[in-house]
This record gives C-alpha cells, sequence and structure tokens, in this order.
DNA sequence: GCAATCTAATTCGGTAACGAACTATTCGTC
DNA sequence: GACGAATAGTTCGTTACCGAATTAGATTGC
C-alpha cells in the first residue's frame, strides 16, 4: 500500500451520475458542494441519535446551547439572530423550554417591552450534560486529517465564506 | 497588497466567542463545520430567493430534481432514497406536484403495489427553467478559488465524507 | 393451495416552523 | 407633550414534515 490510495466516497457516484445528466458540471464544485451538503445532514443525523439519551430534541439543544452562548442570558431576539430564524418561532421554542424548567422568562423593568430569558439550574444541567455526548462526531470525522491539512480546509473555506458574506446584490 | 492577505469571515468571530467560553475548542474543527454549516445555510437561501421568481418552493424543484436525475421516471421510494426523507414525505410532496400538473402517477401493470412517478412536459419545463437561475451561486462562491484549490477542498473532504460513510456503530 | 411474511405506498395524528397580523411600549420630532 | 414611526415580543393560521399504523399486493414456505 504505496502512498497513492484510492479513495471513494458515495459523492464520487452522485457527481458520475449528474455528470452524465447536465454536461456542464464541474465535478470539483459539484463535489465539494456535495459533501458538505451531506457532512452538514450527517452531522444532524448523528446529534439526533445521540441526543434521545439525554431526553432533548435537537431544536431544543440547540436553543439551550444558543443561551449557554450569550452566558446564560438573552433577549429573544438575539436568541433568533443567533439561531437564524425569525422571532416568533423562537417564540414557541421558548415557551417548550419553559414548561420544561429549563428556562425563565423575565420581563424587563426599564424596558417594558423586552424579555429577559435566562438559562435555569435544570436547564444548564441539561445544555452541558449533552454537550458531552454531542460534537464527538466532528471531531472523529475531521481526526482522520492532519492538523495541517485541517487548517488548510479552514482555511480554503473560509475564503469561500468570505464570498458569500459579501452578499452581491441585495433588493 | 503582498501575497499576506488578511482574510476574515463571520466565522471567525463565531469561534473567538466560543474560544472563550469552551476551553477545549479545536478552532479550526470549528471553524471548518461551522463554515460548512453556514456554507449550506447560504446556499439555501440564495436558492429560495432564486426560486420564487419561478414560483417553485425549494421541496418542490428538490423533488423535481430527484425526479430529473432519474430520467424523469422513478418510484416513490426510489425518490425517498435520493431525497433521505420518509417515503411519507415523499407522497405529500408529489400529492402537490401532481395537483400542479408538474408530475403524474401511473400503477404499475406488473406489480399493483408500485407506483410510477413521471415528469409531465410542464414539470420537466419547469425543472429546467428553475434550473438557469439556481445553482449560479456555488459557482460564484467556489469561483474564488483556483482550480487547484478546488480540487484540493474536494479531496480534503472526501476524506473527511469516507469516515462518516464509514459509520462505526450502527444499532 | 393457503397461511405467514415481506414490501410499497398511503393515511393519520401530532409538532415545529414560517409569514402576517397584532399588542404593547418606547422613541423622535415638531 | 402629543402623535406618528419604530421596536419587542407574541398570537394566529397554514404548511411541511415525521413516526406509527394501515391497506393492498407479492412472495415464501410447507
Amino acid at each position: 500500500m504505496g502512498g497513492t490510495e484510492e479513495l471513494h466516497d458515495r459523492t464520487d457516484d452522485h457527481v458520475a451520475r449528474w455528470a452524465g445528466i447536465l454536461s456542464d458540471l464541474d465535478p470539483d464544485i459539484e463535489g465539494a458542494v456535495t459533501r458538505m451538503v451531506r457532512f452538514v445532514e450527517h452531522i444532524r443525523r448523528v446529534k439526533d441519535r445521540s441526543l434521545v439519551e439525554y431526553d432533548l430534541h435537537r431544536h431544543e439543544y440547540d436553543t439551550l446551547q444558543a443561551l449557554g452562548g450569550r452566558h446564560g442570558s438573552a433577549a429573544p431576539s438575539e436568541l433568533a439572530a443567533d439561531l437564524g430564524m425569525p422571532p416568533n418561532s423562537v417564540t414557541g421554542r421558548l415557551d417548550a423550554l419553559e414548561r420544561r424548567g429549563f428556562v425563565r422568562r423575565t420581563p424587563s423593568r426599564t424596558d417594558r417591552r423586552r424579555v429577559r430569558v435566562e438559562l435555569t439550574h435544570e436547564g444548564r444541567a441539561a445544555w452541558l450534560g449533552a454537550m458531552g455526548g454531542v460534537g464527538h462526531e466532528e471531531y472523529r470525522l475531521l481526526g482522520g486529517l492532519t492538523e495541517d491539512e485541517r487548517r488548510t480546509l479552514s482555511d480554503l473555506l473560509r475564503r469561500v465564506m468570505v464570498r458569500a458574506e459579501q452578499e452581491p446584490r441585495n433588493p
């Protein structure tokens, strides 16, 4: 087994199949995009499976983590921004988390429109507990690359995302 | 402007913020994963915006494309596999597409459990029409890399996905 | 040749997400 | 200081999705 490992994943098949359907298809672009999509889906699936053990749904865990990322206290609109969803969707998530005793809503005294959302002790415990089981998969998958390769990957993706964040046209 | 371009994206801020919260956090792993997630979200958003012009929703377009990828004819269960969703969800999508006249369901004569789903002329036209407007964004974003860099990116991601597809444990 | 098992697609019930409209409060300005 | 605009959060109605159960037909075993 020399240095030339012949590697193959399901995306290679996908690209080959579509190359026969769409003639002008860049295999590296289609391959990279498809792999990223599938990577994200894979991570999501593994996370879901891991979370059942902690009696949490992904949307619950994500919400707790968004709160944890703000040191356990945030406004609903801040969570909406962090989670990339409309604020009314956050309302529903908070209702459920509040029912489970994981968060607490306290109205602001200075601005009576505002609400402060806080992690309860149980909420923080649930988050930290589940965090132990979740997130290993990213390390397992990227752990197959060397440190330099991971750096290269992250750098290339940064170059891509800088373009994405430029947003050429917004009507 | 020499060779050392200082590049920065929103994920750098994200990683910096979380590095202060979780001490054992590999910046390259967290950076790469976060960028992939955001890349996929970005592509999804741009696609949605582009599709309104063609009066299609993403799930409709994706379903038409799955059918197109099978040369316009497939079983519901095949579509379910290609789309990565349970078959009953496909039923709902096909109901809607059939109402719009984009697909046609014809029962198999040899096996009366089976149903053949086919793209109608209008369905194929809608798919091909929308495909023109969708998918540019991937090329715009990855077009900022050189050909070699795109190859490197795709190869690194393949190495990652080979690990994902090994699935160490499945109960 | 008939019962048991498997398979394909669907129906059903429930849930989370979204856009739009709504309520309550604060800000800005004349 | 009052009235219009802006802001924060929520409510409402609709939709897509999912797991579980269901229907109908094919296949296997004896």
